[in-house]
DNA sequence: CGCGGTTACCCAAACGTTTGGGCCAAACGT
DNA sequence: ACGTTTGGCCCAAACGTTTGGGTAACCGCG
């Protein structure tokens, strides 16, 4: 292999090579259009580009970085990359990011505390120029903390604190799955509510049971209960719900890899998702659409969210005043929750048997 | 808000603070244990440690990096961390590298190859010290050409081009389906193949096929359809497979969410999984048990091969050689393709509902 | 011809580290 | 007593940029 390791050239060779200083090449190709207006002569401008990118010059970023005090990188922390929804949120973010020039580092906190506090350390260890994140707990005096040490953040996904945020409507959401179970006739609901650190769940389930109490069937507390946001949470959290008291008619689960628990606990149980009981989701996750008896869900603009998170941390870091958005979330009705869709989906299943 | 933005404290401030030279201060903190023995007497060590964590002092990664060309950053490309294998490979990777005192730096590719380059280029730009692909394609001259200009790299998930890689021994995986096929009596099998760059859909395909053709049951060709890595990669792939012949009596499909799509088609085309097709997914995704038919798949050590990859590519930083490791994959048989599970899943939903 | 204003540059300091080499004094060896 | 070691530190250069401040040459103008 012939692989030369060549030093990478710098501002310096160029200069050198066209006997200027380091100084005009510099603002040359780097000035920004309003004040390098005085840097070279058209031609001198011309023989530096050139010869940039002949060479394949690359801005050292370490240099830069030293000298002007600012990376140009963003941390993100989220609970785990796994989780389909951070991840596409992140996807956004990134995105959004290369647009401005910056970077992302990204790391998993599982939503330990502790993690986060240490992950947090680490990536301001990295000197970036702001955070995003994704992993908020609604009592986390932690956030008050690092905003208080002048770190310039925002929030996706969850919000706390009055912090900048930008969330899904997850209160509105959760009515939305309330007014569609009500028009439905169910009176007797339960709710896998996801952690209670989260406002994502709890802002969700907040909407879904004051929607049903302002239709005169509050939710007894024994028909919520608390999970973590995975399969195995939904799981669980369903086990529990089944283990206290008659069958509820619907169970919404705040989110839908809970959701795909929940169906499997209640195959467990031999109740048919969509006949026996009405199964709703939060996300509009890829798979909700393609599960056996599709899956009517929330869809939250999560791609989205993350973009407009960087650029509310854009506007932050430049001095502007964040404002929190909430976006709109979109009910999406399926046949887990909707007898008609059931009935053609159990039609088409047996003419194709038959 | 009173948010300072204090400067941060650097070595000069200590060493003005105690009368040292910076160097000294330097040596005192970073230095290895073999070299910085006589950087100081002991009590300037315990003076110089002492104020340094009083003040919080945090080594500036970006002064660092300039005067030691390395940055301690590693670069990660995958196609989407929205792919629960990547993300979870992913979180490996960042696991490990936290161990060794690196960062990573992911972005997604998207698998389109004008991204793999672009990315590329600009996390080279940001001057890591290695990258990790694990969106490797096999035809790729694109990663022979990053190795002669001496970057160091691992691949991770897929393998090309004899490059140093870490992954799922697939061949071993697809013969291990085979066999379970075959001993369930299974002689008409059809294959979802996923993207015929991607080394993983080819060797699981191939040992697949291979162990089928000595069986004497070769699989001609139209049985085996190529298709996205995603849902509805294997809705479409399946579709196909459907159109063309007569039902096969087991569809393996090269990965779980293609499984997914897989399952809904087959779902559409009114067929049970299970009892009158069976399907068998790749990679275990923690949601391949919680369907409604638990789908049977080949378990891979995602987050270990992460880990491995990191350990490889810090093998190749110190200069040692790298090797290609070929991790053990595990069959786990669920009812998807187990008549006697199946039997029993169904014996519990009756009395479920009776 | 002197003068103000451009134009087209150069200079040098600074950002915070690391690191090879000094230097001085004390301890040691003979 | 006199070299040699070694402990404990300091010096200064270097990494590659950015940026506020020159300055020399030239132009137009009165």
């Amino acid at each position: 292999m012939g692989a030369k390791k060549a030093r990478p050239v710098t501002l310096q060779m160029i200069a050198d090579q066209l006997g200027l200083h380091v100084s005009t090449v510099s603002r040359v190709l780097h000035a920004k259009p309003g004040e390098g207006l005085r840097a070279a002569s058209s031609p001198t401008v011309e023989r530096v580009r050139r010869l940039a990118d002949e060479l394949g010059y690359q801005r050292n970023p370490h240099a830069m970085s030293l000298r002007t005090q600012r990376s140009n990188l963003i941390g993100v922390l989220v609970p785990r990359l796994s989780d389909v929804v951070l991840a596409t949120i992140y996807e956004g973010i990134e995105e959004a990011a290369a647009e401005h020039g910056l970077s992302t580092f990204v790391t998993n906190t599982r939503d330990v505390p502790e993690v986060q506090r240490a992950r947090t350390e680490m990536v301001l260890g990295r000197r970036v120029d702001g955070m995003i994140f994704g992993d908020a707990h609604s009592d986390s005096g932690f956030l008050d903390e690092v905003a208080a040490r002048g770190v310039p953040f925002v929030l996706v996904n969850r919000r706390a604190g009055g912090h900048p945020a930008v969330v899904c409507d997850d209160y509105l959401g959760g009515r939305m799955v309330a007014e569609h179970l009500l028009e439905q006739g169910h009176e007797d609901v339960a709710v896998v509510a996801g952690e209670p650190y989260a406002s994502t769940g709890v802002d969700r389930t907040g909407g879904f049971a004051d929607r049903f109490r302002e239709a005169g069937l509050p939710i007894p507390g024994h028909r919520i209960v608390h999970s973590r946001f995975d399969a195995q949470g939904g799981r669980a959290g369903t086990e529990r719900l089944l283990a206290t008291g008659p069958l509820p008619s619907a169970v919404f689960v705040v989110n839908d890899f809970g959701a795909i628990g929940t169906i499997g606990a209640l195959r467990d149980h031999g109740l048919r998702v969509g006949a026996d009981i009405a199964v709703v989701g939060f996300n509009d996750t890829p798979l909700a659409a393609e599960l056996p008896v599709p899956l009517t869900t929330v869809r939250s603009p999560m791609r989205e969210m993350g973009r407009r998170g960087l650029r509310q941390l854009v506007r932050i870091l430049a001095g502007e005043q964040a404002e929190t958005e909430l976006l709109r979330p979109e009910l999406i009705v399926r046949a887990s929750s909707d007898p008609g869709q059931y009935e053609r989906l159990m039609a088409k299943a047996v003419k194709g048997q038959g």
